[in-house]
DNA sequence: TTGGGTGCAAAGGCTTTGCATGTGA
DNA sequence: TCACATGCAAAGCCTTTGCACCCAA
């Protein structure tokens, strides 16, 4: 698990940048909610409890370059809010994210993965002439819970 | 094509809301660009043609009601804002989206329907438990035209 | 006539930025 | 030491809201 720590501070090193107390932190935040999908404000909660001065704008700061070195991945619910959750496990090199369901009673968020998209990718790559190389999925709907507690 | 136009007449009528000519200029100014993903300012542009005195409150608010008839269907591109398009004709009594495929080189986004999802909406259902009522996907990629421009 | 609609400007709310100070390498 | 990072507050930017006036029905 601290293995995106280690990555973390190397890819800084190889950029010039500095491994500091907050980036950590913020980072290790996420780490520990891997299944969360948490809005900057939320992070920001989370990561004063360990260091009480740190700064909402150095929460933004972080999240933005941990999103552009695909340490973590970005969520938009279109509830206003952006949503941030740590990058899942890839043996791969490819970039592509796992798929969200969404339930529209609790709001509760769950991924799953799924490879049909590849089929799909390739049926638009040749159907279409568009190169894909990254996408997203959303699939809006009722989760277990919700469905027993108000069935119908 | 005025298909629309009746049908958000009737529905004004039904809630028993007014039909404006602002709300009518808005719901043809979006019909008149149906492959378009126009943003709130941009509607708000052309609107202005037609009707010069209209205010950019007037057309968020119609927005916001034509997206609640489901005559709209909203797009977000995660560039801060959100954009708008007639909805396209179903046949059917379901609310699925199509799909977008959106070029990271010039930014044009392509539409395209596929039934594939259903079939991946009665696998999450059976394996998850998860009942799904509506879904969106996005493909990220290269259109055919960037992708002679800038081959590689 | 009258309740919903519109325009304008102000307020909201999330995110970014400027700047003086702090700090890792 | 010194360039990068941080905190704070202010500014940005899209969108919503309050309010007086207007206009479909």
């Amino acid at each position: 698990m601290p293995e995106n720590q280690e990555r973390f501070k190397m890819l800084l090193k190889q950029k010039g940048l500095k491994v500091t107390t907050q980036r950590i932190i913020i980072l290790e935040t996420l780490e520990n909610r891997p299944d969360e999908h948490l809005t900057a404000e939320e992070i920001y909660e989370c990561v004063k409890q360990e260091n009480p001065d740190i700064g909402l704008a150095t929460v933004y700061r972080t999240i933005q370059l941990l999103s552009e070195l695909n340490l973590i991945d970005k969520l938009n619910l279109e509830d206003g809010y952006v949503r941030y959750e740590i990058g899942h496990q890839r043996n791969d090199a490819t970039t592509h994210h796992h798929h969200h369901l969404i339930c529209l009673d609790c709001g509760n968020v769950f991924t799953f993965q799924d490879d049909m998209l590849e089929t799909l990718e390739t049926r638009i790559q040749d159907s279409m002439n568009f190169k894909v190389v990254d996408h997203e999925v959303k699939l809006y709907g009722y989760c277990k819970d919700c469905q027993k507690k108000n069935p119908k």
